[in-house]
DNA sequence: CAATCCTGATTTTTT
DNA sequence: ATCAGGATTG
C-alpha cells in the first residue's frame, strides 16, 4: 500500500503543514498514512521531533502510528493517549493543584469505594447510589466543571446532594493522593486554566498537534487541545463525524462538526475513496447511514469492485446463532483464502460472547477476547499492584485496605475504618500512622487495638519496610518478584487450590511484564511502571503472532478491519440497544455504531439475528433490527437454515451432529449437547469426579435419561461451568 | 470483630 | 451464571 501513489486530496493533507487542519476521512480512506506522513513531512522542514505532538484514543493506535513514524524517520514523536498526555503533565505539574508528586491513579473499582465512603459519611442510613453520582463525577469533569461550578438548577430533586458529594469525592481522593481516569484529563485542563504560567510552558513545548478520531473528543480534550495551540495554531484534526460513537463518555461531535467556526482559516480536506471494503458492504453502510439527520454528506467510494453479497441469516437462538459463525468461520478457513486473525465477530454487549465462547471451545477454533476482563484486572495482579503502590506511596488508602489484611491477618473492615478515621484525624499517612501505633507513640487519634492486632499490624509493617529497602536497591523485576514472595501471597493463593495454578501464572506474567518494562523504558521507575499499568487497557494485549478469531464489542472494533466479518445480535432492543429506544440522538448513535461494524469488512459481510433469544434472565421473542431493512436489499443475500445440510463440518469437530431435517423450519441441532466417542459409562454416577480430553477435570452434578439416551450434566472446574454431555458418546474417565 | 455462608440483584458501549 | 452485600456464626 506505501507504494500506491497517494491520491489527490492525500497529497493536499499531507502537504498542508502549517495552519489549522482538518481532515474529513470517512472509513478505510487510508487515514493513518496519512497522519504518518504529514508528520514526516513535518519533520523535513527541520521542526525538531520533540515539537510534535499526536494524541489518539488508544493505546494500540498512539503505538502503531509512532511506530511507523520512527520506520520512516528514525526519529521519536511523542504520539499518546490523551490519558497518558494527562498523566506526564500531571506528573510534572501536579503540586500546582495541591496533590503531592507521585500521585496513584484509581481504577473503576477503586473509585467506587471511595465514593461509597463519602456517601456513608453524608448520610449513611440513606442508600446512595454510588455508581449513579460517579456517573455525574465524570459528566463533571468532562466538561471541566469544578464542584462549585455545578449550576443546581441542572440538578433533579433527588441529585440536590451532587455538589456536596463531588466536592467530598475530590477532597477524599486528593488526601489520598490519588486521581481517577477523568482526573488526568480535568485536572490538566484545570492546570492550564488556573495557571496560564503552565500552559505557556506546554505551549512552547509543543509546535504542532495533531489529533486522531476528533469527533470523539469531549469538553475537556477540546479545551486542553484549543489552549495548548491557541499560540501558533498549528493543529490538525482528523476524524468522520459517521464513526462518533462515545457520545455517552462526554464526547461531542460538534467538536468536529464545527471546527471550521472554532478556525474560520482551516483548511479542509475529504479523504473519500475507500481503499478497504467490496462495493457491496461499502454500499450498504453508506445507505444505512443515510437514515441518520443532520449529518455532513459524503460521499465513499471504492474501486474494488462490488465483491460477494452481504450474507444474513436469521438463527432460532442464540446457540444455533452462534452454530453457524463457526461453521462459516470454518468454511473460510478450510477453503484456504483466510487465516483466523482475519476474521472477527462483533457484538453489541459484552454478554454476548458466552454462547460464542462455548461453540468456539466445542469447535476447537481458537479465539481471543479483545478488550474482555483484562490481565490487569485480575484479583491477583491488583493485589501485587496494590502491595506495589503502598510501598510507593503510604497515603493511598484503596491499596492500604486491600493488602492489610492480606494474607489474613485479624484485621477486618472494622479495625480498617479505625485506622483510615485516626490517620485522617491526626494527619498523619496511613502507614504512618500505623507505625506510630504499633510503637506505642502518643497520638491525638489513638485508637485502642488487641495484642494480636498490633502484631498483626506490626508484621505487615515490617514487610512493607522490606519491601521498600528492596526497591532502593534492586531491579523493579526484582521488587515484583519479592514483592510476590515475602508478602505471603503464594502461601495465600493456596486457600483456593483450584485456582492456585492459574493465578500463580499470572504473577509470573506480571514479573516478566515488570522485566520488559525495565528494558524498554527510558527511565524505570516503579511509579513509571505503575503508571504504564493504570493507563494500559485489555485493548493492548492481543497477541497478534497467533492465528485466531477476534470478538469484541463493536466499540472496540473501531480503528481494525478484517478480510471477514460477523455483526451478531442484529436485533431491536440490542443492536440499537434497549437504551436508546427513546431517544433518536442515541438511536442515530446506534447506527453510527452499526455503521462502525459493518466498514470494518474488508471481503465478507456476515449479519445474524435470532428469533429467540436468551436475554436480561428470560428467553425473549426478538425482532430483526431496523438496521437490517435500511440497508438495500439488491446487497444483501439471505441465507437459510438448509444451509446446515450441505456445509463442512468445523475444524475439530467431526463427530456426529443431529442430522438436519429438509424442511425450511428445521429443528437445528440441539446445541448444548456434546457429543463424542467412547466411554464406560456404566462406572459413572452423579458425584463422580471425571476428566474430559476438552474440558478437564469436571464432577458429575446430574444423570438422567434425556433425548439422546442417558446424560450428564458435568460441573467442569477449568472454566468453571456445566455443561451437557451424552453419557454414551461423551469421552470421559472416572478419576 | 472477623470469617463464612447465603441471598438477591444484575448486562451498553470504555480511555 | 456471577458478585456484592447482608446475616450468621465462631
Amino acid at each position: 500500500m506505501s507504494n500506491v501513489p497517494m491520491n489527490p486530496e492525500q497529497q493536499d493533507a499531507v502537504n498542508t503543514i502549517y495552519g489549522p487542519l482538518l481532515v474529513l476521512a470517512g472509513a478505510g480512506s487510508g487515514k493513518t498514512r496519512v497522519v504518518t506522513q504529514r508528520i514526516v513531512n513535518i519533520l523535513e522542514q527541520g521542526v525538531h521531533p520533540s515539537e510534535i505532538l499526536g494524541l489518539t484514543f488508544t493505546n494500540k493506535a498512539a503505538g502503531e502510528m509512532k511506530e511507523r513514524v520512527r520506520q520512516m524517520t528514525h526519529h521519536n514523536v511523542l504520539i499518546c493517549t490523551f490519558h497518558s498526555l494527562g498523566a506526564r503533565i500531571l506528573r510534572e505539574s501536579i503540586q500546582a493543584l495541591g496533590y503531592q508528586p507521585g500521585f496513584t491513579i484509581y481504577d473503576e473499582q477503586d473509585v467506587e469505594k471511595i465514593m461509597k465512603l463519602c456517601l456513608s459519611e453524608i448520610n449513611p442510613s440513606l442508600k446512595l447510589d454510588s455508581k449513579q453520582f460517579l456517573g455525574m463525577v465524570s459528566n463533571a469533569k468532562n466538561n471541566l466543571l469544578a464542584p462549585d461550578e455545578i449550576d443546581p438548577k441542572t440538578l433533579e430533586s433527588d441529585q440536590l446532594l451532587f455538589p456536596e458529594v463531588y466536592k467530598r469525592y475530590q477532597a477524599k481522593m486528593m488526601e489520598y493522593n490519588a486521581v481517577d481516569f477523568d482526573d488526568l484529563l480535568y485536572l490538566t485542563g484545570r492546570l492550564f486554566k488556573l495557571h496560564p504560567e503552565m500552559l505557556e510552558h506546554y505551549q512552547k513545548r509543543w509546535s504542532f498537534l495533531l489529533i486522531d478520531e476528533y469527533q470523539d473528543t469531549n469538553g475537556v480534550q477540546y479545551s486542553i487541545v484549543n489552549n495548548l495551540v491557541s499560540k501558533h495554531h498549528n493543529l490538525c484534526v482528523v476524524g468522520d463525524p459517521d464513526q462518533s460513537i462515545y457520545s455517552w463518555r462526554g464526547a461531542n461531535v460538534r467538536n468536529i462538526l464545527d471546527f471550521e467556526l472554532d478556525y474560520p482559516k482551516a483548511k479542509v480536506v475529504r479523504l473519500e475513496q475507500n481503499y478497504r471494503s467490496r462495493g457491496n458492504i461499502l454500499d450498504a453502510s453508506n445507505h444505512l447511514i443515510k437514515y441518520n439527520s443532520g449529518r455532513l454528506e459524503k460521499n465513499l467510494w471504492s474501486d474494488r469492485g462490488p465483491g460477494e453479497k452481504i450474507k444474513h441469516y436469521t438463527a432460532d437462538t442464540e446457540k444455533s446463532e452462534a452454530q453457524f459463525v463457526a461453521e462459516k468461520i470454518a468454511f473460510h478457513y478450510d477453503k484456504g483464502d483466510v487465516p483466523l486473525k482475519e476474521m472477527a465477530i462483533f457484538y453489541r454487549t459484552n454478554a454476548q460472547s458466552r454462547a460464542l465462547e462455548d461453540r468456539f471451545l466445542i469447535h476447537h477454533i481458537p479465539y481471543v477476547i479483545v478488550g474482555g476482563v483484562s490481565f490487569y484486572q485480575r484479583k491477583e495482579v491488583k493485589d501485587i499492584l496494590a502491595f506495589l503502590r503502598v510501598v510507593h506511596s503510604g497515603v493511598d488508602f484503596v491499596s492500604f485496605s486491600r493488602t492489610i489484611n492480606i494474607p489474613k491477618r485479624g484485621i477486618g473492615d472494622t479495625t480498617i475504618e479505625k485506622i483510615r478515621l485516626g490517620a485522617s484525624e491526626s494527619g498523619f499517612s496511613l502507614v504512618a500512622y500505623c507505625e506510630s501505633l504499633v510503637q506505642g507513640k502518643p497520638l491525638s487519634y489513638p485508637i485502642k487495638l488487641s495484642a494480636k492486632q498490633k502484631e498483626a499490624l506490626l508484621s505487615y509493617l515490617s514487610i512493607l519496610h522490606e519491601l521498600r529497602e528492596i526497591g532502593k536497591s534492586c531491579s523493579l523485576k526484582e521488587l515484583v518478584k519479592n514483592t510476590i514472595e515475602r508478602t505471603g501471597y503464594l502461601q495465600y493463593l493456596k486457600e483456593d487450590p483450584e485456582s492456585e495454578q492459574e493465578r500463580k501464572e499470572n504473577l509470573n506474567g506480571l514479573v516478566s511484564k515488570a522485566m520488559e518494562w525495565e528494558l524498554s523504558a527510558e527511565n524505570p521507575t516503579l511509579e513509571g511502571f505503575l503508571e504504564e499499568l493504570s493507563l494500559k487497557s485489555s485493548l493492548d494485549e492481543a497477541d497478534q503472532s497467533k492465528d485466531r478469531v477476534s470478538l469484541m464489542t463493536v466499540h472496540n472494533g473501531k480503528g481494525l478491519e478484517f478480510d471477514v466479518v460477523f455483526l451478531v445480535g442484529m436485533e431491536e432492543d440490542l443492536f440499537p440497544h434497549a437504551n436508546s429506544r427513546d431517544s433518536e440522538i442515541a438511536q442515530e448513535e446506534e447506527r453510527r455504531l452499526c455503521y462502525v461494524g459493518m466498514t470494518r469488512a474488508r471481503e465478507y459481510l456476515y449479519l445474524c439475528d435470532v428469533r429467540q433469544r436468551f436475554l436480561w434472565g428470560t428467553t425473549r421473542l426478538q425482532r430483526p433490527s431496523r438496521f437490517l431493512k435500511e440497508i438495500p436489499s439488491q446487497h444483501i443475500e439471505k441465507i437459510r437454515p438448509s444451509f446446515y445440510a450441505k456445509s463442512p463440518q468445523p475444524m475439530g469437530y467431526r463427530e456426529e451432529v443431529s442430522h438436519v431435517d429438509e424442511d425450511d423450519d428445521v429443528e437445528e441441532p440441539f446445541s448444548d449437547e456434546i457429543h463424542a466417542e467412547t466411554a464406560d459409562i456404566d462406572r459413572l454416577a452423579a458425584g463422580d469426579t471425571v476428566f474430559h480430553q476438552d474440558f478437564g477435570i469436571g464432577v458429575i452434578k446430574q444423570a438422567y435419561q434425556g433425548s439422546s439416551g442417558l446424560m450428564f450434566k458435568v460441573f467442569f472446574t477449568k472454566d468453571s461451568r456445566e455443561r451437557t454431555l451424552v453419557a454414551k458418546l461423551a469421552r470421559l474417565k472416572k478419576l
